[in-house]
DNA sequence: ATATGTGCAAACTCTTTGCATGGAG
DNA sequence: CTCCATGCAAAGAGTTTGCACATAT
């Protein structure tokens, strides 16, 4: 049983920032270690297991989404982006973000169940990949 | 970048029929842990790494089927089941297949984008949370 | 000055693999 | 009798945690 938790962010660091930053860069969520490495390039010496704490206590705090997407394992974005879902490469694994989502959900579930959230994956081939 | 394989499966053993029969008779998909576990009830000893070989293999020569269920990982279920999205509930952890599916999502994507299949996932609190 | 945040390494979980033995064909 | 499948233990990925030090407030 997974429970909520409160985080407050109490310090502004430069690690903290540069995440960020790579994250308000991106154009589809990305993972920890790409997050890790693009933010080396702003905060050189920056560790792995900091992006994972900042990770966790940013998207505590709201300003963060971890979006888990199939088959390729779990991405950060910034919660700020409205509604939308994910189509993900087959070939290059990479994460867009769709615009559209006209569901109406919460009648697939029987009497009972309460839908809360969804979240929808499209799987196929992307543009670049289709171009080469 | 993933590429599919193909594998044949040489040899009916106790283990694999234990492995089948308790996905024949779970109610939504199954962790490895879980049908390892409900395995062992019916070939004690069994160990989960032999859980982990089977279920590659079988969802390889397409008789399972792996379904990535954001937030609580990896579970497995029968192939032959026609299709289908789950139900996650956030208080047990449980996963419930839905029966509908009405979407056209092809026109989701951008011009250059081919959409090959989908997952839908729904979050919420299922009945038996409710009423306890 | 205080205590949160960081970096490193160790620990943990989930999954895969190497190797000797077992058993299906 | 042949090899694929199994069990165990070790090895790998991804993620978390303990500890001493750094630094934002």
């Amino acid at each position: 049983m997974r429970r909520p938790k409160i985080t407050v962010l109490r310090r502004d660091t430069k690690q903290r920032r540069a995440i960020l930053t790579v994250l308000r860069n991106a154009r589809g969520p990305l993972a920890p270690r790409e997050i890790c490495r693009r933010a080396q390039r702003l905060t050189p010496g920056l560790g792995l297991a900091t992006v994972y704490r900042n990770l966790r206590k940013l998207s505590e705090s709201g300003i963060l989404r971890a979006v888990e997407l199939p088959t390729v394992g779990r991405r950060f974005e910034l919660a700020s982006v409205p509604h939308h879902h994910h189509f993900v490469c087959r070939l290059c694994d990479r994460a867009y973000c769709t615009r559209s989502c006209t569901q109406k959900l919460a009648d697939w579930v029987p009497p009972g169940f309460v839908v809360e959230s969804h979240e929808i994956t499209l799987f196929g081939i992307c543009r670049d990949c289709s171009n080469s």
